[in-house]
RNA sequence: GCCCUGGUAGUUUAGCCCGGUUAGAAUGUGAGGCUGUCACCCUUGCGACCCGGGUUCAAAUCCCGGCCAGGGCGCCA
């Protein structure tokens, strides 16, 4: 009978247990430091701790913020000192407490806990410094990117490329856009220029796709106005530093709009875009400690021409490609902003690219540059079917490849344009960072395969 | 793929040029102490020379190769 009795008990007490931590309350700290004199529960990580003789201190952070736990020895339980006193960096803890106002804590808030769990410890020692102390190398940064993103930089950088995509969706439905998701693993390798990915599909041989170009372009003619927000694939060996193997691109193609329209409505998208995120992401910003750029100027419109007469005491001859060293220069010149290099020779330009009726060795084309950084490149497409085959034929495509675009074409194609605009890239811009990979969560390159 | 620079505790870094030290420091981590700390502080323990070959009595140090990293170039609808 006594047996009974004492399983019951220890039934009750764990259900107890159980209710009362399902009913409890998880704070986010943002909310949290709002309730002041509240009892309230938070759970997180361990980010500091200090202690001296009399007093043990704990920050605890969550994804929304920072707060002191202050844990004064002497009124305290022994059992919860001895608990605190085992925390290590980055700990996952549950703690009750009342948040109150402090005059000496820094940030003006702290929590008196009175009751705390550990959920799950942290390992030590870590792969790299959370707090930031000590700094670590971009591939330490890279390998323990799970960490790294709980510093206050990469935390916020990731946050602002969160808030920039939401920004840019949130513009383009409010005009009428229509978001799609072209395939990635696609069935020729047709664009020419870069190489791409091979991958084993079933029985037989496809690619993974290097942009949603003739996708986007065949949706156009429908919905007129398109854009896509993914990745895509090159298989380039390249080692620079604004280039990836999988990189995150924001294309848009919209019918019966000229280059010159796309590239007013690319300048007022970015403006809007931007002077919003800046106020929505405000206290990213300060942490990052970056500057924020100016918009407020023309974008202007430069000839390729004009570029190589620019550049015409650095050896560069009409036709040649405006590689980064030219680039550079070009910045030097103009100075770090927003301008467009429009008007690229044929050769230059991708085969839908449509030329100039009155000399076919133009294009209507552009790229956008942020100083020597390409950001985004564009121009009107080649629509009517006649002229894709011809332009297929000179450059030695083969048609037969691409058979499915030239009948989308012959179906009622409308003349339209568009642009790829380097997403990643604009977020280096944005966050003064100086290497894509720090701006893109899981980097893939010639030699990153992991994390 | 080419050129330059580098690889030392978990992290960041000194030493390397001019070979022989107990391989130094910060941070971390273990123990103890300490005015409400806030990059706390103090004492003390722990923890490292990328891999392979060569030169030499002796290699973290010099030489060669490899791998990896950063920068520059090339490649790049």
């Amino acid at each position: 009978m006594q047996a009974w009795r004492n399983y019951y008990q220890i039934y009750f007490n764990i259900k107890q247990e159980y209710k009362r931590i399902k009913n409890m309350k998880k704070y986010y700290i943002k909310n949290a430091v709002k309730n002041i004199g509240q009892l309230v529960t938070l759970k997180g990580w361990v980010h500091e701790i200090r202690e001296t003789s009399n007093f043990l201190f704990i920050i605890l952070r969550d994804s929304t913020g920072k707060i002191q736990l202050t844990l004064k020895k002497s009124e305290s339980t022994s059992n919860l000192v001895d608990i605190a006193k085992t925390l290590h960096h980055e700990d996952v803890i549950e703690v009750e407490g009342v948040i109150s106002k402090s005059n000496i804590a820094r940030l003006g808030i702290e929590m008196i806990p009175y009751k705390l769990n550990i959920i799950n410890r942290a390992k030590h020692p870590l792969m790299l410094d959370v707090t930031g102390k000590i700094n670590a190398e971009l591939s330490t940064i890279l390998d323990a990117r799970f960490l790294s993103l709980r510093r206050d930089d990469y935390y916020s950088i990731f946050k602002i490329q969160s808030e920039l995509v939401k920004i840019i969706r949130d513009y383009l439905y409010q005009q009428g856009f229509t978001e799609i998701f072209s395939p990635k693993i696609i069935k020729f390798a047709t664009e020419g220029g870069a190489e791409l990915f091979k991958v084993q599909y079933f029985d037989t041989e496809a690619y993974l796709a290097q942009s949603p170009q003739l996708y986007k372009e065949m949706c156009a003619g429908v919905f007129e106005k398109v854009f896509e927000i993914g990745q895509y694939y090159r298989a380039e060996k390249s080692h620079t530093p604004y280039h990836l193997s999988e990189f995150l691109s924001f294309d848009v193609e919209c019918a019966f709009y000229t280059y010159n329209d796309v590239m007013d409505f690319l300048e007022s998208l970015l403006k809007d875009v931007i002077s919003n995120l800046y106020s929505v992401s405000n206290e990213y910003f300060n942490k990052l400690g970056v500057d924020k750029i100016n918009l407020d100027y023309k974008f202007e419109r430069i000839k390729y021409d004009e570029i190589i007469l620019m550049l015409n005491n650095y050896g560069l001859k009409w036709g040649d490609d405006l590689t980064s060293q030219y680039l550079k220069i070009v910045e030097e010149k103009i100075g770090k902003k927003f301008f467009f290099i429009i008007d690229w020779p044929t050769q230059l330009k991708p085969f839908y690219t449509y030329e100039h009726e009155n000399n076919n060795q133009i294009t209507k084309s552009f790229d956008l540059n942020y100083g020597s950084l390409e950001i985004a490149s564009g121009g009107e497409r080649i629509y009517k079917s006649e002229d894709l085959i011809n332009k297929l034929k000179k450059i030695g495509l083969k048609l037969e490849n691409f058979s499915i675009f030239i009948k989308a074409l012959e179906s009622g194609s409308p003349p339209h344009a568009g642009f790829g605009l380097g997403l990643s890239r604009l977020l280096m811009i944005l966050t003064g960072r100086k290497n894509i990979k720090e701006v893109v969560l899981f980097p893939r390159d010639v030699e990153r395969l992991i994390p």
